[in-house]
DNA sequence: ATTTGTGAAAATATTCACAGCG
DNA sequence: CGCTGTGAATATTTTCACAAAT
């Protein structure tokens, strides 16, 4: 049977709500889809979209599932209904006003990020504590002081607040926003906000990557030490690469877009 | 029993793996733990330090029980060494060298993050593709082409790759990391990519962020339209905020400290 | 013939709650 | 008494494997 666009409001959430860890997959979904949508695919089967996502093809539908049915057996999935019932799900399909607060080397970056207009978000204001700052235009905008936070939400209806200031001012940056009646903030300053609940914070941070990847490069270094060392299970190799996903490789690149798209964000 | 640094190496790993999300969470209480530091604290309690870093005493305590038995019961941890112990168990003694590929906007404001060297990295090279950035001088280093990476890897022994490229040249770009011996990658470009099993790839995606943030920001938005609906189970709250953990906020600032950080990393 | 959707099993991760130590 | 360390209980996430659908 067709399913039609007006299927996807009404059913699915069979118990009511989206694993988390479903929830953080579905933007990457999300943006291969697009891909696929715009190199002229009409359907794709989990197992394809699978290998472009880097998500094994059974926890990928395990996702899906938790939107409702919606692919067709001995077939796959219509990229198009896929695209908007995903976009539906995560609040795509109205724009989101985002508030920057500090103007720094970030911000700078994050403000002339081109594609975060382009799906559901845009820059409704920047804001700074350096009165060096406030009043230069950037991208566009002029940098109001943070002192103005209040009417800048009310004014534009900022719903997401984005920290690029140094950690030491974050948290009272942080308040001001959720005092404001901010209640979605992505934080890059390196350290623990806390707010109220009812609030959602998420982090990004470059030095705790770093870290993690450090963690598994040491984690090699010492394997390498000791190859006596009976490295039976989830075994670090000495030196050369287990060239085992090879497959992989064979659909891996996209079909050409000339689209020259900024490096953060998609 | 006093115990000393050296009684760190030799002892834990029980069965010998660390659990990923432990793994995660060290370096937020790393960071946490530097604080204390600077702040003069000699002992921590998981309690104290679950405050500081938003996660639970409990789970604290497990994560920290993976790496041995280093507390003092009645009384906490002490500070320094459990710097020490999560600093080695991470692999941060050392310092791992960096190459920064991509010096667009993104790339020159992680270039300039001062606190990138300040614990366990140091940027070792900087490369483009771009003819018109070759040669430019970024933070006392000159950029080199991209097709230098071989011998820019040999030369400063370089373990870990940062790819801040446009998402059509990511792809290309880590198969020459990989090409030339980089086991590590942290991948600042808007794409999923494929390397031969034995490489970690980490991202940081903001648009994914950002759609996240968005997704809760939905939920919350439908939910206040039907204030009918048996919003039993984690509900969400129409306009008023839950005021729950405050007492969170108690010890929620540290002392003061007046080093000005750059807001990325730490 | 192929691919979805999903129970059931397995693996991970979190939380509880308390014995045991200082 | 206070706080760690940890088994046991619970929750979440992933993986398996196959019946059902087209």
């Amino acid at each position: 049977m067709e399913k039609t666009l007006s299927d996807l409001q009404p059913t699915v959430r069979p118990d009511g709500r989206l694993p988390d860890a479903t929830v953080a997959r579905l933007p990457v979904y999300l943006r291969a889809l697009h891909t696929l949508a715009e190199s002229g695919s009409e359907t794709v089967s989990s197992e394809e979209l699978a290998q472009l996502t880097g998500v094994g093809s059974a926890k990928l539908r395990k996702d899906l599932s938790h939107l409702g049915s919606f692919g067709t057996r001995g077939v796959g999935y219509e990229v198009r209904m896929l695209i908007e019932l995903i976009s539906t799900t995560l609040g795509l399909n109205r724009s989101w006003p985002v508030a920057l607060v500090g103007i720094g080397n970030l911000g700078h970056a994050l403000a002339g990020y081109a594609g975060f207009a382009s799906r559901g978000f845009r820059i409704a204001a920047l804001l700074d504590a350096d009165p060096a700052t406030v009043g230069e235009v950037v991208e566009g905008l002029t940098v109001r002081h943070v002192d103005e936070l209040p009417e800048v939400v009310t004014e534009h209806q900022v719903s997401i607040g984005v920290i690029t200031v140094p950690p030491t001012a974050a948290q009272q940056v942080a308040d001001r926003l959720v005092a404001a009646g901010v209640r979605s903030i992505l934080n890059f300053a390196p350290c623990v906000l806390q707010v109220p609940d009812g609030v959602e914070v998420r982090k990004v941070d470059l030095a705790i990557e770093l870290q993690i990847l450090s963690f598994h490069e040491h984690r090699r270094l010492e394997a390498a030490k000791q190859p006596a060392d009976n490295q039976s299970k989830n075994g670090v190799l000495p030196s050369s690469l287990k060239p085992s996903n090879l497959k992989r490789r064979a659909l891996r690149r996209f079909p050409g877009k000339g689209v020259n798209e900024e490096v953060i964000g998609g």
